[in-house]
RNA sequence: GGGAGUUUAGCUCAGCUGGGAGAGCAUCUGCCUUACAAGCAGAGGGUCAUAGGUUCGAGCCCUAUAACUCCCACCA
């Protein structure tokens, strides 16, 4: 082993070596329970944020525990395809070039598009291998695989011929920018400080007129009416009248709708039913004529008149001007309201009324509701179930059609002689119905999610019965972020409930956004984003993964900085020494079973708390609380084996006495080991690089057995700890008296109890406490000494001058305060009968038993 | 307008079905002690947001309040 922890020098190595030994590969076993967990497949847009760090490592975690537990254990890693977002990327590749997607047609512009998908998509797999993950790269899926378009292709004719897929027309959001309608949710409000025009609609006879408010005087041109609410008073006589639309003097009625507030604005709503979904269904209500007057580009069109060409936001300067010179601009205010913006691109995305294709939901929905509420599905954390239900429960049908090309495309035929419509798994050539070779395909391709929809039991081969599927689905495990709750885990479990009759995971856990140390999320404009690669390569991969995980709790966020990676780095260097102590002290080994030894009190207790963190470790790894079992085990490293045991095995090693000797080796080694067993899953390089230069080891130990608690190791009534408040209640007497620690004392115990446990550890004590001398005496000293009590014994450090007196008296009369105050803190407790009678014997038991030990103590300290 | 979350040491956060407040970093003091100075030992530092309530007992459960964050919703 290197002489420094130098993560670079073997992490590389060793994933190269588990992947050549195929480790990570599985295939299914009747003999062997099955654990399986499919990776949320990040976009081929570009690299991994550190979020795709956090959520891989937790996965890994899950998978590596439950392999090393011995089950057969598969996890799908995989890639999406991101039409709507990698689209976009090779659009603005294009422009670069001087071209435009027209130009270069579709079928080009798709090859481009596989072009990049194998560059991105690789760069990904290459990041995830630095990370160490233990996903079964021979099952790498992507969605534009031909057997995952298969299943996609299926899936979408299964829903056709089930009547849930239909086309139909209404107002969606489209984007400007990315040249398509996107569904709802991946449209975002967003606040914006903009305007509120009051516009007055004269009469036909060019006196008066209405007042409408409006946000986007942009659309007027495509009103076809002004409405009121029935019981405006205000305005009941217009009620059937025409007013004029100002600038192109059309006239338009004045109808009555329960939908206007008499509250808002003037109480009057110009109704354009083509541009706003609340008008297009009030459009439909009352047969009004439905006019578009802003085109695929975001520009107004011939409808706007002289406006015709210009941007959308860009002509309300023009048309506002307009406006005021007809003297019709009755007033413009402030006005703070949301603006829905796409998701991907962040610009204003603008309503529209077109035809699309959409996936009726209310029926898929239900069972998907059921799944959660009966239990088939929990969530972890539980309140996410919350967000769950939300949205299910006021679901909307779902647009699934796009105007791209890169995707999947939609697999409906038209036939253009007799007008045959199908979805068809195979490309239609002829057409059933009158023979037309002359068949065209939908031009649209689907929604991302649509695929990534059927993610679980598509990559294990669906619609196919393999025997992957039948052996791994349903999945265990779900681990993704709370963000795509709506865009994914919900649509995967209706799809899979359809489509499979199963839910396609168990548990949902859900981790939180990885954001910087001010709480801000991590984005390009803020350029505080953090490169998982960088950080990889200045810490190591296990130092990123234990910063991210140590002491976080499911469904958080996570403030996140460098400065976690180097802490994290710190630890694992303490770990790498601990264990380079402990190889340097068992080199040929030859491991006997512990109960051969003659177990003295410190090795009980060692050998005690390790049985309790393996216990604890499982038992928080089963319920996902990943940052807890990391805490403990870091605690149990540093705080217990390395700070006292290690420190009090020299003294067995050193001894000269082989049988002691042999002993420490062993228990040092079946620490140690069982440490990096617990902590493989979080930090798997570097537990990997020692194992190997362990005495006794199986080939990896990511194949090796999981610790399990040994009943034998587990010991009752250990009372080392009090040899350790001893040691603790010495060096703080040492530091009070500024004695160094290179300088040696003589430590004189009088016990007070536990006699023999105290004369079989004084050399423990010494060597712990820096003693030149340790005995035990029968009374006390004559000489001047520095007084210590504990609960097990008095201790003197004779130190001639030094000693102050009242200092003495202060330390003895502060532990009196503090008995006493404890002695009645147990009383009032003891005699609260309430107490006695409601809380836990155990708990009543040990207050009795405080209460008498501490009320002996203080008896004896009072005596002296 | 609904819903959720957060509020604990100077900072970043843990804290189990309620049973004596924890870690890391930072600060102060002393040590290059034979795995580790990326270290060791010691120390200081908290009315667990506020106010009520339930309970023998509340950081944890209930109710209200405040501040911040997020999600959902068609008020022009």
């Amino acid at each position: 082993m290197e002489k420094t922890y130098e993560p670079s020098k073997f992490e590389n190595q060793i994933y190269a070596k588990w992947c050549n030994e195929k480790y990570f590969s599985t295939k299914p076993n009747k003999n062997k329970k099955k654990f399986s967990i499919c990776m949320p497949p990040p976009n081929v847009t570009g690299k991994l944020h550190v979020g795709h760090a956090l959520n891989n490592t937790l996965q890994d975690i899950m998978s590596r525990y439950k392999r090393m537990c011995g089950f057969e254990t598969l996890w799908t890693p995989g890639t999406d395809h991101a039409a709507i977002a990698t689209e976009a990327k090779i659009v603005a590749q294009l422009e670069q070039e001087g071209l435009t997607k027209q130009e270069v047609g579709r079928e080009k512009f798709i090859e481009r598009g596989y072009k990049w998908y194998a560059e991105y998509g690789s760069t990904i797999c290459k990041q995830f291998e630095k990370l160490g993950i233990s996903c079964d790269w021979d099952r790498l899926a992507f969605t534009m695989d031909d057997n995952l378009c298969r299943a996609v292709r299926h899936a979408f004719v299964e829903y056709y011929k089930q009547g849930y897929i239909y086309k139909g027309k209404r107002v969606t959001n489209y984007c400007p920018h990315c040249h398509s309608t996107i569904s709802d949710i991946e449209n975002e409000y967003k606040d914006q400080n903009t305007k509120l025009w009051h516009i007055r609609y004269p009469f036909e006879n060019g006196v008066g007129g209405i007042v409408v408010a409006t946000t986007r005087p942009e659309t007027m041109f495509g009103d076809t009416a002004v409405a009121v609410n029935p019981n405006d008073q205000r305005y009941k006589d217009m009620i059937g009248k025409n007013v004029i639309l100002p600038i192109i003097n059309r006239p338009i009625p004045i109808i009555a709708d329960e939908y206007c507030e008499m509250e808002f604005g003037t109480g009057a709503v110009k109704i354009t039913p083509a541009h706003d979904p609340n008008d297009y269904d009030m459009g439909l209500r009352h047969n009004l004529e439905m006019i578009t007057v802003i085109d695929d580009n975001g520009k107004l069109n011939e409808n706007a008149g002289k406006f015709a060409g210009l941007d959308r936001i860009e002509a309300r300067k023009s048309i506002e001007k307009e406006l005021q010179n007809l003297g019709v601009l009755v007033k413009v205010e402030n006005y703070k309201n949301k603006v829905g913006t796409c998701c991907r691109c962040g610009s204003m995305t603008e309503p529209r009324v077109s035809e699309q294709w959409w996936v009726k939901m209310k029926d898929l929905a239900t069972p998907a509701i059921e799944a959660v509420k009966n239990g088939d599905i929990k969530f972890v954390p539980k309140r996410y179930e919350k967000q769950y239900f939300n949205w299910l429960c006021n679901i909307q049908d779902w647009c699934i059609s796009r105007q791209l090309w890169l995707g999947h495309r939609i697999p409906v035929f038209t036939c253009n002689d007799c007008g045959f419509v199908d979805a068809c798994e195979e490309d239609l050539k002829v057409c059933p119905n009158c023979g037309s070779k002359h068949i065209s395909q939908d031009p649209d391709v689907l929604d991302t999610w649509f695929s990534s929809a059927l993610w679980p039991f598509s990559t294990l081969g669906w619609p196919e019965e393999t025997e992957f599927l039948k052996y791994y689905y349903p999945t265990d495990v779900l681990i993704t972020a709370y963000d795509i709750i709506t865009f994914w885990v919900i649509r995967m479990v209706f799809s899979s409930l359809f489509f499979t009759k199963q839910v396609p995971f168990k548990d949902v856990v859900i981790n939180g956004i990885v954001r910087d140390i001010q709480g801000r999320k991590m984005s390009k404009n803020l350029g505080n984003g953090i490169d998982p690669i960088d950080v990889i390569e200045q810490y190591g991969a296990d130092s990123l993964r234990l910063s991210l995980v140590n002491g976080t709790s499911t469904g958080m966020d996570i403030g996140y900085s460098v400065d976690k990676a180097k802490e994290s780095k710190i630890f694992i260097n303490k770990l790498f020494n601990a264990s380079k102590f402990v190889l340097l002290n068992t080199e040929n080994l030859k491991p006997k079973p512990l109960t051969q030894f003659k177990l003295d009190e410190k090795d009980r207790w060692i050998l005690t708390k390790t049985q309790e963190i393996i216990k604890s470790t499982i038992k928080n790894l089963e319920k996902y609380a990943f940052g807890v079992a990391s805490v403990n085990l870091i605690d149990f490293t540093v705080g217990t084996f390395c700070d006292w045991y290690i420190e009090i095995s020299k003294l067995d090693l050193n001894s000269g006495d082989e049988t002691r000797k042999e002993k420490a080796q062993n228990i040092l080694l079946y620490v140690l080991t069982t440490i990096l067993k617990c902590f493989h899953p979080f930090i798997p390089f570097v537990t990997e690089e020692i194992y190997q230069n362990l005495a006794v080891h199986d080939k990896s130990i990511m194949i090796s057995e999981f610790p399990k608690v040994d009943e034998k190791l587990c010991f009752k009534n250990l009372k080392f700890d009090e040899i350790i408040s001893v040691v603790k209640a010495i060096r703080a007497t040492r530091s009070e008296y500024n004695i160094p620690d290179n300088k040696k004392v003589t430590i004189n115990i009088l016990p007070v109890s536990e006699e023999k446990l105290l004369t079989e550890s004084l050399e423990i004590i010494g060597k712990l406490a820096g003693g030149s001398e340790t005995k035990i005496v029968c009374k006390e000293p004559t000489e001047k000494t520095a007084k210590i009590a504990t609960s097990i014994c008095n201790i003197f450090l004779p130190m001639g001058d030094l000693v102050d007196e009242k200092q003495e008296s202060e330390r003895l009369s502060k532990k009196i305060e503090e008995l006493k105050f404890e002695i009645s803190r147990s009383e009032k407790m003891l005699s609260n009968a309430g107490f006695v009678a409601k809380a836990p014997v155990s708990l009543v038991e040990a207050e009795k038993e405080k209460l008498a030990k501490n009320k002996e103590f203080l008896e004896k300290l009072l005596k002296n």
